[in-house]
RNA sequence: GCCCCGGUAGCUCAGCUGGAUAGAGCGUCCCCCUCCUAAGGGGAAGGUCACACGUUCGAAUCGUGUCCGGGGCGCCA
């Protein structure tokens, strides 16, 4: 509807600049908004406005003839002009009608555009570490980088949905002596546990594992293990006695026996994730593993580019960035003295690697902690000479809990944080999902865990549930009644539908199409969330204002007819929020 | 010290990329089922859009500076 407007007044300006009263040149873009005001119609443009300056003419003049060159259309019932140089647009009853037919007979697919035009985008979310189980904070990001891709999607774009892997950094290897040393602690041997080790109880389990696979083949007095190894934290660094720890390890263990131990917490861990992930309907087309990487030299490949490019230089025997030509507050090193590639340069590799999949659009869901990050990489794609601006970093603020009135803490070592698996057993997927992408992601979340749980109308999501129930129960009530109802009839009564909570109902519905696509071009799931709570809200009015079930024919089927889009358009809105829209409550 | 995010009603937040008289929810107060789910609805009160300049027809929105809060600044990942 809004870009029927546009369509009218684009061509109204080309002929104004034939007839003169425009200077030739560019046209601006026009822009067509909804209006606040009713008494401003629906729909206003301030075209007239913005050109006034280079066309030399006083606003409201320009507006006239503008409206005189406007098209006919059957879908506008008058023009004005207002203010100091609106044009207002008063659509005709029939306009807003047609829009019921329109959500049924497009369905599930009501809302979907082509702005996308097929345009391969790639977004890659969580790819948390695979050294614990999900906990709440990359909830949020599940839910956000979910809801941004399936926007993209109903947006026209083609959505590659991807999880980054980190299955080869020093992280993993403490996980993996971790997991050891527990299984010692199971073999009988007395282990002083590392102040840096992983302290959750999932690697007591993944030690169990180990014990029950492998019996004793893996033990070694613990005497051995702690020979000569430097002290632990508070006396020593904690940092140097775990790697300490791992190069033991790796040495009491040989390469089979240590690969055993890593991959079984590997394993464990990422199918922990993926299962939980996908409870909380969280799917990815790749799963991207950082070790296929190393294996297939692109790593290697990446330093070689950027070193034959001249971004490199050695310094205190590792290999430099010189990140600070394209912006980043200071170089950054790739290869460390050890000889061992940093994490920095897997992920020259990793971006360099998505980008020659051909994706036009490469978009990274992170925690807002990594902000630090993004110049770097931008950087290092703009040294390798690729476009850096393919890329768009979305950062998502901290979630913080909150359980009557207090804040949960958290801490991720101790073991004592709260997992996204504890969260959605407490308040539910829908609810988790939806509090998740309430508020726009460089926000911060407070998440009130006593709300999410209420079943009342404080708690949206149980709102919005609601109006789609209430829908599905006024429809079981017709049958019931045995009252007739065919939508290829209901469409003849269109007209009855004139009260006024009828007509914001029907400005709503029509409304959904642009909400969908400007959440989906601004990655801005919280659009569509606040949308759906208004229209759930015009809905409950309605429901209290109105009966729909009328003995007269005409207007209960108008009504009902009516009532089916508005359940079509929040089934659909709630389900690219990952929400489900439940028929009874 | 540098960087990122935020500052809008008592509280939690929107504000459609610069538009017309700044909006929701919660909380407070008042009211509404003989009726399709009261898990609902209606109404009232509540504002120096942190502050100051600047940009222009027009600023909560853009720019600069200041103040206040949160977070980040490793040869960790």
């Amino acid at each position: 509807m809004k870009q029927h407007i546009v369509d009218l007044i684009r061509p109204a300006l080309e002929r104004l600049q034939q007839a003169g009263t425009l200077p030739s040149g560019d046209l601006p873009v026009v822009q067509v908004e909804r209006t606040r005001d009713k008494a401003h119609g629906d729909f206003a443009c301030n075209v007239a406005m913005l050109l006034a300056k280079p066309a030399r003419r006083k606003p409201r003049e320009l507006a006239e003839q503008l409206v005189g060159a406007l098209a006919p259309s059957d879908q506008v019932a008058r023009v004005e002009i207002a203010g100091p140089g609106f044009i207002n647009f008063f659509m005709t009853p029939a306009a807003f009608q047609a829009v019921v037919p329109a959500v049924l007979e497009a369905g599930e697919a009501y809302g979907h555009s082509t702005v996308g035009d097929g345009k391969r985008v790639q977004v890659e979310f969580v790819s948390a570490n695979p050294t614990g189980p999900l906990h709440v904070g990359h909830g949020r990001g599940a839910a956000y980088g979910a809801a941004v891709a399936d926007l993209l999607a109903a947006a026209g774009f083609q959505v590659h949905r991807e999880y980054y892997v980190n299955d080869a950094g020093r992280q993993m290897d403490i996980l993996a002596a971790s997991v050891w040393l527990r299984y010692l602690e199971l073999c009988g041997e007395p282990v002083p546990f590392p102040a840096n080790g992983y302290r959750g109880q999932y690697v007591f389990d993944i030690a169990q594992n180990l014990y029950t696979e492998q019996g004793e083949a893996l033990h070694h007095a613990i005497a051995n293990v702690l020979e000569d190894l430097p002290p632990d934290a508070p006396e020593g660094d904690k940092e140097t006695y775990i790697d300490a720890v791992i190069g033991r390890a790796k040495k009491l263990l040989g390469e089979a026996g240590y690969r055993a131990v890593f991959d079984l917490g590997l394993d464990s861990i990422l199918s922990d994730i993926r299962q939980d992930l996908e409870e909380f309907g969280v799917a990815y087309e790749e799963w991207f593993s950082e070790r296929s990487l190393t294996a297939k030299r692109k790593v290697e490949r990446a330093i070689e580019r950027l070193k034959t490019s001249k971004h490199t230089y050695e310094k205190d025997g590792a290999l430099w960035f010189r990140s600070s030509d394209y912006g980043d507050e200071k170089d950054r090193v790739l290869v460390r003295d050890n000889g061992q590639t940093t994490y920095f340069a897997s992920d020259i590799a990793y971006h360099m690697d998505k980008l020659e999949r051909g994706f036009e659009r490469v978009i990274d869901v992170w925690g807002a902690d990594h902000h630090g990050y993004v110049p770097r990489v931008k950087a290092a794609l703009q040294a390798l000479g690729d476009d850096p601006s393919k890329l768009d970093v979305l950062l998502v603020q901290f979630a913080i809990l909150y359980r009557g009135g207090e804040k949960v803490q958290m801490s991720t070592r101790s073991g004592e944080f709260v997992t996204l698996r504890e969260l959605r057993g407490e308040v539910g997927n829908d609810a988790a999902r939806f509090f998740y992408v309430m508020r726009k992601c460089e926000q911060h979340l407070d998440f009130d865990l006593d709300l999410a749980k209420s079943e009342s109308a404080d708690n949206p999501v149980y709102y919005i549930q609601y109006a789609h129930a209430r829908v599905c129960s006024v429809m079981r009530q017709l049958a019931e009644k045995g009252l007739d109802f065919d939508e290829q009839t209901a469409r003849l009564y269109l007209d009855r539908l004139t009260e006024s909570h009828e007509q914001d109902l029907l400005v709503s519905l029509s409304r959904y199409p642009e909400v969908v696509e400007a959440a989906a071009l601004n990655h801005e799931p919280h659009q569509l969330a606040h949308y759906l709570r208004e229209l759930a809200n015009d809905f409950h009015t309605y429901y209290n204002a109105h009966q729909f079930l009328v003995e007269a024919d005409d207007l209960r089927y108008a009504r009902v007819y009516l009532i089916l889009a508005v359940r079509q358009v929040i089934a659909n809105g709630l389900g690219l929020l990952g929400v489900s829209a439940p028929e009874t409550m």
